[in-house]
DNA sequence: ATGGTAGCAGAGCTA
């Protein structure tokens, strides 16, 4: 089985570079993040035609995420137990628009998008490391089976993974603390299935052409449960679907993530 | 320190 997560930025205008991926790949799972539409805006037909299912989770225009499959969409859950929301404007606190889970061919997938922090000094960092700690709290109850935790981690956990550490000095990404909740994950035994294979960058910045000069960040994981992990046959970034010479339009800012699972 | 690009929505916010 071969799984995959890409933060997409709109999934209906990259609709077609969706699909072209799918195809290319012939991706069974595929976990998305920054649809930036709700459910019922998606354009779902294309996929429909190729044998996926679709399930979406979302209700603003920033984030927002939703499990291709076609291998199986079931126990479909928005959120996780004990999740942070963010209320804005006194509003409802927003939850369906960063987790979303279903098992999907024996394996529990969970599409996750990590909030960003904005900035240190800001209310959402303190936010992002709340959300850090109740989803290693979730998701301790998910090691005993086949699991995965994909998605924009929004973290650089090592020094590898930012090119150039210096520039991201008064930013998130690369505090000590984020860099903490990250790596409390792999204590409590889940395990990074990408980086043995290939660790590079995930995330190319569009300002300044950063692709060009692959001047990026490794913010994009796929953590695996022991025995998934125990499964993992290959991993790899596909880089070409970064890459603005290819197709129509802007590509998304980030690469997918693609990791091979023994039956 | 600022600004550079992209998407959604139709101005300004978010990343």
């Amino acid at each position: 089985m071969r799984i995959a997560t890409w933060n997409v930025n709109s999934l209906r205008t990259r609709i077609d570079r969706v699909e072209a991926f799918l195809d290319q790949h012939e991706i069974d799972v595929l976990a998305v993040q920054e649809t930036k539409a709700r459910e019922e805006q998606l354009p779902l037909m294309g996929l429909q035609a190729r044998g996926y299912d679709v399930a979406a989770a979302g209700t603003n225009q920033w984030n927002g995420v939703a499990i291709i499959s076609r291998v199986g969409l079931d126990d479909v859950v928005t959120g996780f137990p004990g999740q942070p929301g963010w209320a804005k404007d006194d509003g409802p606190a927003d939850i369906e628009s960063r987790a979303i889970g279903a098992t999907c061919g024996g394996v529990r997938v969970w599409s996750l998008y990590i909030p960003n922090g904005r900035k240190p000094d800001d209310p959402h960092y303190a936010y992002k490391l709340e959300w850090y700690a109740a989803l290693r709290t979730a998701a301790q109850d998910w090691l005993g089976g086949d699991a995965a935790l994909v998605g924009d981690w929004n973290v650089c956990p090592t020094d590898d993974d930012v090119f150039d550490v210096a520039q991201f000095k008064n930013s998130t990404h690369v505090t000590p603390a984020e860099r903490e909740a990250f790596f409390r994950f792999a204590e409590d035994g889940w395990v990074d299935t990408v980086k043995p294979h290939d660790p590079s960058y995930t995330y190319w910045d569009y300002y300044r052409q950063r692709f060009e000069r692959d001047r990026g960040l490794r913010i994009d994981f796929v953590l695996g449960s022991p025995s998934l992990a125990g499964r993992v046959t290959g991993a790899f970034v596909d880089r070409d679907a970064r890459d603005p010479a290819q197709g129509t339009g802007a590509p998304s800012d980030h690469a997918p993530v693609v990791v091979d699972l023994a039956d």
